[in-house]
DNA sequence: ACCACTTACTAGCAAATTGCAAATAACAAG
DNA sequence: CTTGTTATTTGCAATTTGCTAGTAAGTGGT
């Protein structure tokens, strides 16, 4: 219709994830430009058509930026717009959650990051906190079907640490000999011949994931 | 960092799907302007910022306006972004999925509609194979744990009718019974009271869904 | 009126899956 | 060598699912 069309600011938002002590955090940043300076926020930046490929490029390029983060594990969620959720008006936000082990996170904090548990992930400025439900839904759905919680962990992790990534994804305790059962049917993990994990009483025996991209199952875990 | 950002084209791209003989069809529409003039593709529009609240809103919009058509389920698929989709150049274009009954769109069929068979839905224009594939992907997935498949079915349907939704949505055969058991058990439909389908040998009980928005379940259908 | 035919709907049991609990294993610490 | 803790396996009960047959309620033909 009309040649002039109004072109609305395009970002990019990623909800960062982790594990830490059995629970899933949120990753946030502090804002050092407005609106919301000063603020923890989620990390987040603008697409720039010139340099970044598609806004999973852009995604990337930001968490690598700003945060010197890299996702295991990196999804697009969905988008979200409207004048409501940024001051500066019309804006539209292709969000993104990212899967990656507290290591990785642990080793940029420098950088004003912040881990929040989920409990404690509210509050956040623009419409952060939708954001962060809303992946957080989504997440926990595709747990349920998908080797999803397996990025929330080192490359190789035990069966244990697997269940409680599980479990706290999908907020719900699992059994464990069922979990064990189902997961060696699904055959999604592989043991690291001979490496075995000291952390606990007894040694437990090391997997890693049998692929390195996210598999989904018929059945439900 | 730099004031003078470029801002991409935004628009919206609607996955129209509704059931035909048993099977799922997407619904195409002929461009009347360039590029790709002429040929059928998704239903779609420029997100206009001064008008619609959000891509949502425009997503309905371009339906009404363009196809006459108002789904009766209106869910965001995904972004699809980057150079390759059109040839004007970068763009981002917000894709969605609407479902609705073949009867709706029968109705408009004049504004130059068509309605492809999954199997004849490809070699569409820009990315749109990639699109209808991921929104097909996606309803697959959701139809297994949610009531989606209903709202490809008029108000009122027999429990057959809604097996046949959901098989074709699913791709796979169900089994009848354990299927009657199932929705009886998720109470997710309820009969209309008195009112039968005259449609097949045996009278059938009428149903509609219990309530008006999609309901995800805990079990998988 | 009776019969064959079609689809709706119900019932019952076998097969598969899941939940639970006990048994066993491998180590650390005292 | 005993106690404690977590890992891992095993066996069975409880639940869910798949299948098959039976009954119900119409239509259309003879």
């Amino acid at each position: 219709m009309n040649q002039e069309l109004i072109r609305p600011i395009l970002t990019v938002d990623i909800v960062v994830l982790t594990l830490h002590e059995q629970r899933v955090h949120v990753v946030v940043q502090k804002r050092d430009k407005p609106p919301h300076a000063g603020h923890f926020a989620l990390i987040g930046g603008y697409v720039r058509p010139e340099e970044d490929v598609s806004t999973a490029a852009a995604a990337a390029r930001v968490l690598r930026d700003k945060a010197g983060l890299t996702a295991r594990l990196l999804e697009q969620l969905m988008t979200f717009s409207g004048t409501e959720r940024d001051p500066r008006g019309w804006s539209a936000s292709v969000a993104y959650y990212g899967l990656l082990p507290y290591q990785d996170v642990a080793q940029q904090v420098r950088r004003n990051l912040k881990m929040l548990p989920l409990d404690r992930a509210t509050g956040l400025p623009f419409d952060h906190d939708t954001i962060v439900s809303k992946a957080l839904e989504r997440c926990r759905r595709r747990a349920a079907y998908s080797s999803l919680p397996a990025f929330l962990l080192p490359i190789a992790f035990t069966q244990s640490a697997l269940r409680h990534a599980y479990e706290a994804v999908l907020g719900r305790a699992l059994n464990d000999s069922a979990f064990r059962r189902k997961i060696d049917e699904l055959r999604v993990i592989e043991p690291l011949a001979g490496n075995v994990s000291k952390a606990t009483a007894r040694p437990a025996q090391l997997y890693r994931l049998g692929r390195g991209h996210i598999v989904e199952f018929d059945r439900t875990v």
